[in-house]
DNA sequence: CCAAAAGTGTTGCCGTTACACCCATGA
DNA sequence: TCATGGGTGTAACGGCAACACTTTTGG
């Protein structure tokens, strides 16, 4: 016996939402889909999983491709299986979303795929069940960021302290008290001050912070407490 | 053109981690698998997914086929895919995590599979990556459950507050203190007391509650706080 | 010297914890 | 009447939010 004779079997495709923070703003990156159908719609980067693969293999293999990159925080998000969810042929996706650093983003790879970077309240409008993808994961990001440290990821090496205001501000659309934020994440003990100060975007200039990386990894379960009161949304 | 034809195609099954309660103890659900390969082994109650199926129907279609009860409390937990996880033949299994009161349950159903509740702590060897998978599971149970009220699915319609709590008790491992435990959960406005008590299990009589549905649906997402603290884990 | 952004402390409030006694009842 | 489990109040503490002024420096 070789197999579960009677069994269907299906076409398995992985897409990734990619989230990428340029120092002002979340941005997206989507593809224009490079076949049919749909050929030249907007679309999230997505692959067919291959024979010997897993689908986090997969998922990396296809981020790669397109954004040159290895190594990037990913995390599996949900198995999409509406039968008729492709009209083509039935494929489940299996959907991940990545977190990277916009800057380490080689641009001139994903020419290829002419893809762009959207900002997350500009996104058009994408193929297939791609637009519930992105607003699951960006509901997924939200619910996480508020418990995880995760937003570092998206942050180069070294960054300061308004920088990384001004991504969780992004993340929750809210506005934050910048004493009271400062506070809150020098507390955690993740951040390690810098002797050098970030001079483009100010006068006087901002302390850089790096990440300790030994206690980020040991801390990464303890739960923070992010969330934006609703009273200070926007 | 009728597919995307030079794609491998993948054997996808589901297989549910289902939880129950009986008022004293959480219980894990197992079968005795039916066929080869491993038959006989113990193993999550599964099934493959079929032509025109989404994963969510195949997986309540599947714990239906257990339990013979509908309408449950199911939510995806995670798409496993080793490529040699099942030696048989590459397959992929989507796997969703159930939480059903035990006590609705029908036992005579279940003999066809030889089904049996385990202790939390005394699940058996099981077959594939199941055991991995039920790691999951209880991590994302005490995870979810820290944040939102789900562990009322467990409960029957009816319960008490000295139920409740040996139920998130045994959750986390843990002991709570009464007096700051019932304070803490009648606060959320989700419990209506009901005139009746319940005289089993005491001589002075528990007084029964049941969940305000209404608000059970709209305050779903408002996070609770009912992580233990670390000092009073057992 | 002035505009623009960085940096820093204190106070009040509220939620959480710790803790102990009385109540109702069946046997 | 006594043993068993149910039910309740208060005080201390700690964490979080609100809030404003000083510093630095490039132009």
């Amino acid at each position: 016996m070789t197999g579960y004779s009677h069994q269907k079997r299906f076409l398995v495709a992985v897409d990734c939402i990619i989230f990428g923070f340029d120092g002002q703003q979340l941005k997206l990156l989507l593809i224009q889909r490079g076949f049919e159908p749909e050929k030249g719609k907007w679309s999230l980067m997505g692959g067919f999983v291959e024979k010997e693969e897993s689908f986090e293999i997969a998922a990396g293999r296809v981020l790669h491709k397109l954004t040159g990159l290895e190594n990037v925080y990913m995390e599996q998000l949900y198995a999409f299986s509406d039968p008729v969810r492709d009209p083509i042929e039935r494929t489940a996706s299996i959907t991940y979303f990545a977190l990277i650093d916009i800057n380490q983003y080689k641009h001139q790879i994903s020419k290829d795929y002419h893809a762009e970077w959207f900002q997350l309240n500009k996104v058009p409008k994408l193929i297939f069940d791609h637009t519930e993808m992105v607003e699951m994961a960006k509901e997924k990001l939200r619910y996480k960021a508020a418990l995880h440290p995760i937003l570092f990821e998206l942050l180069p090496e070294k960054f300061t302290l308004p920088q990384l205001q001004v991504l969780y501000e992004g993340v929750y659309d809210a506005t934050f008290d910048k004493r009271n934020f400062s506070r809150k994440v020098l507390s955690t003990g993740l951040l390690v001050k810098q002797k050098e100060k970030e001079k483009e975007s100010s006068k006087r200039g901002a302390f850089y912070f790096k990440l300790d990386k030994r206690k980020y990894k040991t801390k990464f379960d303890a739960f923070l407490n992010f969330i934006p009161n609703p009273h200070k949304l926007k």
